[in-house]
DNA sequence: TCACTAATGTACGAACCAGTACGTTAGCTA
DNA sequence: TAGCTAACGTACTGGTTCGTACATTAGTGA
């Protein structure tokens, strides 16, 4: 995330809109994170802030707006990496793959991001339903995705017919669980999805999956 | 779950401490599912009850031991289903298939189970740390993909040498994303994962999916 | 340089909420 | 049937927590 640090000379009021307002999404995205809407205090992020609980409410007005902010900011986040990826000059099958990487890495490097948005499955996606910015963006993996579809499925590469959405679906589910529910199952199946000595099995498990479900040979139509 | 229905004459006052505490259980699920873990109210716990707030402190000692109680009563549910389950007689992969619909079917019966797993994560899996009922119940689906994986890799059928857990990890993680996700999904990309319509075709795509994986030839090993 | 406003700080209130002290009664058993 | 205990109810408390009223100052534009 975009943290500010600046050398705060003591005693001394330093006078800076944007830097407070980053500086608390980026404490408020850490408290979030750890302790589910409700656990969170509002106290407590402005505890861990350079200014005091009454910014917060001068700046996003209260605690709900507060978390769609943060929401705002993390899907933001990942929508800036999805942009980036080129894979415009790879085979329809290399393309799929590092797309469903670019996922993995984005979903094991940002686990705040999967907590938050666990977070706010939990409370109906209110926050996503009251935000214009979040209804506004789409997602450039869907058009990435649509477009190497489009390309594997006419030279018959691949052989299934999903679309973009179900396949952003399964490729999601995977990254996501993984480091989601990473405590549960680890606690249950004594395996941890997320220790990085399995990290290059389970990228290329993802891969493996998705390929093989693409090209898999049709037994009946 | 089992919900226990009795008529209620008024003004009498019937003991039953099994159906108190049976009582105190299903209402409770139903409130850690809709507002979390901190979200929840003990108050409002007892006010769906037919017995108080005392008797909750009676019963479990605690907020955080009833959420362990709930949580002990949903993962053993699920391990039932797990337990029916019969698929000696199919060939690998048709049971295969049966047992990810079952998870599958077990995932979209019960939202709010699905929604308790994701509130534990939440919080690091504590409470089933602190449990020892759940560390001491294994799983079922386990054993039955270990006998299933070790039957069609002998056979020359599956191709993947895929590990049990890490295959029931995948099952898994595509059956819970679905109802996990689904409002944050439905919000984003206009798609509701848990529409009745679209069922049987999530149904069958998590089969191939999962078959696909198991059976791809290997280009390169 | 003066005045005005955006930005900031302090102190407090009112509601909420987990947990408990204390009192009561149903139903079993000796 | 007496008495004992598990099961239950009422009423309250102490701490917490979101939010705000009120006061203050830094920086900027006229």
């Amino acid at each position: 995330m975009t943290s500010v640090e600046e050398p705060a000379r003591p005693g001394e009021r330093i006078r800076d809109a944007a830097r407070t307002r980053a500086e608390i999404l980026d404490v408020a995205t850490q408290e979030f994170a750890r302790a589910g809407y409700d656990g969170a205090r509002v106290d407590e992020i402005a505890a861990h802030t350079r200014t005091t609980k009454r910014m917060i409410y001068y700046y996003f007005g209260g605690k709900e707006q507060l978390f769609t902010a943060v929401l705002e900011r993390a899907y933001g986040v990942i929508r800036e990496a999805e942009q980036q990826l080129d894979v415009d000059h790879l085979d329809p099958v290399a393309a799929i793959r590092r797309l469903a990487e670019l996922t993995f890495d984005h979903h094991e490097r940002h686990p705040d991001f999967i907590r938050l948005v666990s977070i706010e499955n939990i409370h109906g996606a209110e926050h996503i339903a009251a935000s214009e910015e979040l209804g506004r963006m789409g997602s450039p993996a869907l058009d990435v995705i649509r477009r190497i579809l489009a390309a594997g499925q006419e030279s018959g590469l691949f052989t299934a017919d999903v679309d973009a959405v179900d396949l952003h679906a399964m490729i999601s589910a995977f990254c996501f669980f993984r480091v989601s529910n990473r405590h549960t199952f680890g606690a249950l199946f004594g395996r941890d999805l997320v220790d990085p000595a399995q990290r290059e099995h389970y990228r290329a498990m993802l891969g493996d999956m998705v390929i093989a479900f693409l090209t898999a040979e049709r037994t009946a139509d």
